[in-house]
DNA sequence: CTGAAAGCGCTTACAG
DNA sequence: CTGAAAGCGCTTACAG
């Protein structure tokens, strides 16, 4: 560690010009004479001059950085979509610097890092939540800052988001299999929250449009871990036969998997499922797992390039992305591609 | 959108008190009258005050931000040691905003980012690098402000950082397959850079101390993608008929696996195989695979933890930490836990 | 095209 | 315990 820093002041001195000029040379925010533009940019580079952002973002009134909050940055899928935000946070045209904050799926959390980063003022900010309740909403209405949401389901026709129709995602799936004869379609969720809401509706309207009567008992909360999954179902095979599994966790879908196989259940003969997410897992795991690939690093990118737009006061006609889905066919299903 | 902003002027203004006074109270940096707290106190919650955190890292020349530079966000390792980084940080005695970039694993990005950070001020930076070259470690000891070195090889003795003994892994995972009766020991690898040298010294190191000589054409670049790796793998074991397989990709680990099954290769039997990271996948796949696991969160923690010492210049008598490994033995090996 | 000066919203000696 | 004032390192009207 060493290197003195050097400011703005230095630069002006020994380069024989006032701060303004230099700050114009720095920003090209207006025409300088040539001969001192060399002279600045010069000493810049002689000096390993490096402008303090954080003054500047001071006496522009902007940070160029932006907040991102995420309920969870160890989810294989969150990661994913933070790299589409970062490659494109990154790009020449936009450069921000982003902030991110991980908030564990936690409320409280939620609310003191939304707070974070205002106090931080960031110019910005990009939220991902299972579900937007009623109080996320009003939060973000009053943001000072634009807000764009992405990957979470809501009901809002007015904020500005890019995800995918979870509700229809879940229809496609009990539809296939309702279609195909299964009526015992099992429904395996993570977050029994008003997440929930949202995609039971998709299962539930497949239901009504069959004419059959939705057994709530078949909508399952499952385990974090494999491991508990696994436990969790091979028991529950034991007593129970369901036909099909609907499951919004990968993890919970291949425990379930492994526990039939294990059990002597024939997949997808005697025992269909489909996960929710298309991670590598689904196509290294035997038999190969069907999945609902959506878009997840271009959800990055499109809700990035979204809330740049909105920041910038571009007149963006359209607010709202929804990216589509499908079905990736693999051997844990009847149909298969 | 709303809210005009409110400054400390307002609130001294409100509170019939100096900018001063507030500003002792914001920061309990000195004493203030009980009476003249609770004002400010209420004023400040009546408003709702925000201070600038900005204007404060400006002022007070210490932006509590610090920067975190990875090869990948996308990698779910990555992912996980960012999440233990994230949770240190965000942690009462800390409370460390975290700006992070990822470059791709390109030398030119990590630069400008890295310059990027200074710029923003950050109090402090975690560089996580496949391989420290000599370049890399010049601009780490020319810092300005104090960095930690995460999940990185590297041969300095003097750089600040916590991993793990990376040779030491490589070297226990070739010599179980060694004493084990196999000759012919595949080694698999993602990045064929200086990365690798440090890894291949324990290959070596085996080797030689078994008496064996090294077939080079035994060291194996691979694919990133799980498909290449599968339609790669079953052309090689087509024709060659390696014994055992050391790699540190899972996707390559298991692409191995499976192409091995389709070509009615036994495993462990004929063909043991050991990853070198024990990712989630791991124990889904069926052979369950052997991994070299190691606490990948608890690095995350731990460099943050580190680096928080170093920036209040608490004299770390330790600076240095290296992690255990550990192999969790599954159905990939002939030994099986 | 260029410089002097005010201002961004805070913190922190310095006096008292 | 408290306030006036300088300063953090920039940008940006305002004159010229």
């Amino acid at each position: 560690m060493k290197n003195k820093k050097i400011t703005i002041y230095d630069v002006a001195r020994e380069a024989g010009v006032s701060l303004a000029t230099v700050s114009r040379v720095l920003n090209k925010s207006a025409k300088v004479a040539p001969e001192k533009e060399r002279m600045v940019l010069d000493v810049i580079e002689r000096l390993n001059y490096r402008p303090n952002e954080v003054a500047r973002g001071l006496a522009r009134k902007r940070s160029t950085t932006v907040g991102v909050l995420v309920p969870e940055i160890g989810r294989l899928s969150v990661a994913e979509m933070l790299s589409g935000i970062l490659d494109t946070a990154n790009m020449e045209m936009y450069k921000y610097s982003t902030l991110i904050k991980s908030y564990a799926s936690d409320l409280d959390l939620f609310k003191k890092y939304w707070e974070d980063l205002l106090s931080n003022q960031v110019d910005g900010i990009l939220v991902m939540f299972d579900y937007i309740t009623d109080e996320i909403q009003e939060m973000i209405e009053n943001s000072p800052v634009p807000v764009v949401v992405f990957a979470s389901a809501t009901d809002s026709e007015t904020l500005a988001r890019v995800s995918i129709d979870y509700e229809q995602a879940f229809y496609d799936v009990t539809k296939y299999f309702l279609d195909n004869g299964n009526d015992d379609v099992l429904f395996c969720t993570r977050n029994y929250t008003s997440a929930l809401e949202v995609q039971k509706r998709g299962y539930v309207r497949a239901f009504s449009e069959s004419g059959r009567p939705v057994n709530e008992e078949n909508i399952l909360r499952v385990y974090r871990s494999y491991e508990e999954n696994y436990e969790f179902a091979k028991e529950y095979l034991t007593t129970k036969k369901p036909q099909a599994i609907a499951s919004t966790s990968d993890s919970a879908a291949i425990a379930f998997m492994n526990a039939a196989l294990d059990l002597g259940i024939k997949i997808p003969e005697e025992l269909e499922i489909i996960s929710f997410s298309n991670t590598k897992t689904s196509q290294m795991v035997r038999p190969g797992l069907t999945s609902v690939s959506y878009p997840i690093y271009k959800i990055g990118v499109f809700s990035m390039r979204l809330l740049t737009k909105i920041m910038r006061n571009e007149t963006s006609d359209e607010n709202k992305f929804i990216e589509a889905h499908e079905i990736i066919w693999r051997q844990s299903t009847r149909k298969q591609k």
